[in-house]
DNA sequence: TCATGTAGC
């Protein structure tokens, strides 16, 4: 961690430094200004602990208020405050000593802040969170424990919303792909004195980019400071990551605080997870002690049937055994839950039946959100199955898909985590103890090995970084995978062949979306369609709208079957938000019709964010009147960014043959498509049941040759059905474009 | 002939 120059805008506390008495903060005649004297990364914990309880604040310089005294008592009591000289100490510039293991929380920022001073040389200490609602949060609490206004010296900023103001925010909580996206447009992020990466340990995607464009930077900012916190088990690795030569970044060590937590394990592997985890719970229910449950399943759906079926046996329990066994309460959480039901789960438990009852009990059934971003208090019971569901990707085929998977040891432990948080508590394992330890991984492979890097390597290259394959990442991803992402950004032709980026691509990084999205979106004006290029890329950024409720899917499909376009699920998306403005964004209407008036809304909001983009670079919005006209050209548009997405029909059992990768697929039962069509587009390739195309579009080969000439140059194509439907086309247009070499022909078309 | 999502921009 690199060491600092004499700050030439503290030479106003400098006097002072000097007048011995005047150290001392509130005792001083000059009392007003609780910093005086501190000088940045010299600062010692004496000195912070003395302004922290100086009667000014220091930030705002108003008198503090009786709440910030009240929380400053409590704050005395936390392990980081008594460790604070430790971490002064460690603040200075200049080799740091200190080796030790590593848990932080996220206290430090404002230590940072303490240390720093950035309000007094205007900049900004930066402190990244893997998830929106973290930001938010902690920016909340850090804000109310500085006794300053949120939004204003202590700020968040996430997709949608900037809580910051510039001049006077010094402290920032936001998101990590935030951060990046910055990065990508200030590539020495020139405005921040201390970046702090918190949750490194979770090895988010954007922030393993951000470790290594950090590392980098660190080379050419000696002024700049890097804080990684993460859980004990990574902190070595990040040690030696940004070491310098052979000696390893220093550590500080916070300890965490948390109850005791005894783990069960089956003696048999459970050939059904879900059973297992249903009767689990019951049995919780029926013997344990008073105290809230949380199982982890893996999705939607799981989560909703494992609700009913636990009510079901629940209730039949309670009407049996009314004198042992209380009310039992089921919440599902994932994400896609509307965040006032997700606030369910902070729900007391139900009261008992009767005044002198059985206490009722709560069960939490959550996906693998409750694993980090979510915590619950009164847990005392984990269930865990021991799976989740995780990205993978297989850059062989091109395809990321969502699979359930054995979780790692270290989210195991996590997990239990859960149950110790208010009381020592028990966690539920679902399979043998010999399991946990030979068969699962120690750590869940970091996402950058898990994704597809299209999106990735387009930010790299705009933030800068010229060599991606040497580029030093803290665990870099698959040779093939690096090929693909370069592969496809130069079809696209946002990189060149020397992977430089275009004035193209360079635009196309300012969308917060994937490059076939981009690209089409950029294009959409020469097709005289950018306004439903832009809805239906909105929709097609949030989650599905389509709801189907599992009693009532007849009635939603008919619903689904009216807003149908027969011509591609891309136009029944255009459609659908079309209608939904029609009908002045009605929520009734929206549920009336069986879709998700949540997922609507958000469309909307991304089509506004992107939108605004659109006009800043001065992108057209346009449209074309005539609906059949309008219809082909967003076809035609579409091809331009998603011509690597094409499958071709084979034979007429109705599957289809993906272009060059040669997958067989089969079309998406929620395909709403009337006929079978010989070429299609696909939005996305999904491995359930067996592997589908969804969100698939009917399109012409002429327009694939026309705008994607080098991607389906004929002669790159391997020999089928495919290669010898696209030759017939091109021999087609090769005979029409003789017939138009005859003299007469010929002349004709001079004159025109 | 059957079926959609952990997180982030």
């Amino acid at each position: 961690m690199a060491g600092e120059k004499e700050n030439p805008y503290l030479a106003h506390l400098r006097p002072a430094e000097k007048r011995k008495s005047a150290a001392n903060g509130a005792s001083t005649p000059a009392g007003k200004e609780p910093l005086l004297g501190f000088i940045p990364r010299k600062v010692t914990g004496d000195q912070v602990r003395k302004a922290m309880e100086h009667e000014v604040n220091p930030f705002t310089k108003q008198p503090h208020t009786p709440q910030y005294r009240k929380v400053l008592e409590a704050r005395r009591k936390l392990p980081v405050f008594s460790q604070m000289d430790e971490f002064f100490k460690m603040a200075k510039p200049g080799p740091a000593r200190q080796r030790k293991r590593s848990l932080f929380t996220d206290r430090i920022p404002q230590f940072v802040a303490y240390s720093d001073l950035p309000h007094t040389k205007g900049k900004i200490v930066a402190c990244t969170q893997p998830r929106r609602v973290a930001a938010m949060s902690v920016a909340k609490r850090v804000s109310e424990e500085m006794d300053v206004e949120l939004g204003r010296q202590v700020g968040y900023s996430i997709r949608f919303e900037d809580m910051t103001e510039p001049g006077t925010t010094f402290l920032k909580y936001m998101t990590d792909g935030m951060l990046l996206r910055e990065a990508m447009n200030d590539p020495e992020l020139n405005r921040y004195s201390t970046i702090i990466l918190d949750e490194a340990h979770e090895r988010t995607l954007a922030t393993d980019i951000l470790m290594g464009i950090l590392k980098d930077l660190a080379k050419r900012r000696s002024d700049l400071k890097i804080i990684i916190m993460s859980a004990t088990l990574d902190a070595l690795k990040f040690q030696k990551y940004f070491g310098i030569r052979s000696s390893p970044a220093p550590l500080f060590k916070v300890p965490g605080r948390t109850h005791p937590v005894e783990v069960f394990y089956t003696q048999e592997p459970e050939p059904d997870y879900v059973e297992a985890a249903l009767r689990t719970v019951l049995m919780i229910h029926r013997a344990e002690d008073p105290g809230d449950i949380l199982l982890f399943l893996t999705g939607e759906e799981e989560i909703e049937d494992a609700c009913r079926k636990i009510k079901l046996e629940a209730d039949d329990l309670v009407n049996q055994e009314p004198d042992s066994v209380g009310p039992l309460v089921c919440i599902p959480l994932y994400s896609s839950l509307p965040p006032q039901q997700q606030q369910r789960i902070f729900d007391p438990p139900p009261p008992p039946k009767t005044a002198d009852g059985p206490p009722g009990r709560k069960v939490v059934i959550s996906t693998n959100i409750a694993e980090t971003s979510l915590t619950i208090d009164g847990i005392v019971y984990v269930v865990d199955p021991g799976f989740s569901k995780q990205k993978v990707y297989n850059p062989r085929i091109r395809v990321e898909s969502l699979l359930v998977t054995p979780i790692s040891k270290a989210s195991a432990q996590q997990r239990a985590g859960r149950a110790g948080r208010t009381r020592p508590g028990k966690c539920f394992r679902l399979y043998t103890e010999k399991d946990f330890m030979s068969e699962l991984e120690e750590q869940t492979h970091p996402e950058i090995l898990r994704s597809n890097l299209a999106n990735t390597v387009l930010e790299l290259v705009k933030a800068g970084i010229k060599d991606l394959v040497r580029f030093d990442y803290v665990d870099a991803p698959a040779p093939e995978t690096l090929m693909r992402a370069l592969e496809l950004l130069n079809y696209l032709a946002a990189l060149d062949d020397d992977g430089s980026l275009t004035a193209l691509g360079s635009m196309m990084a300012e969308f917060p979306l994937d490059p076939q999205l981009s690209k089409m979106l950029i294009v959409s004006p020469k097709f005289k369609c950018s306004n439903e290029i832009l809805t239906i890329t909105a929709m097609l950024s949030v989650p599905n709208v389509w709801l189907r409720p599992n009693n009532q899917r007849k009635e939603a499909d008919a619903a689904k079957a009216l807003l149908t376009v027969p011509d591609g699920d891309h136009l029944t998306l255009l459609n659908v938000y079309n209608n939904y403005i029609q009908n002045q964004y009605d929520k009734s209407w929206a549920w009336n019709n069986y879709l998700s008036a949540r997922a609507l809304a958000q469309a909307d909001n991304v089509r506004e964010q992107l939108k605004r983009t659109m006009e800043r670079y001065e992108v057209e919005l346009v449209s074309i009147g005539d609906e059949k006209k309008r219809h082909l050209a967003i076809r035609q548009a579409l091809c331009c960014g998603f011509f690597m997405q094409v499958a071709h029909k084979e034979g007429e059992k109705g599957n289809y043959l993906t272009v060059k990768d040669n997958q067989v697929v089969g079309l998406h039962p929620s395909c709403g498509l009337d006929t079978q069509p010989e070429w299609v587009i696909f939005n996305e390739f999904v491995l359930t049941t067996r592997p589908y195309i969804r969100t698939v579009t009917d399109v012409r080969p002429e327009w694939l040759l026309e705008y994607a000439p080098s991607y389906f140059d004929v002669t790159t194509f391997q020999d089928g059905e495919t290669k010898r439907a696209l030759q017939r086309v091109i021999n087609k247009k090769a005979g029409k474009n003789r017939g138009g070499d005859k003299p007469e022909s010929a002349a004709k078309r001079r004159k025109q």
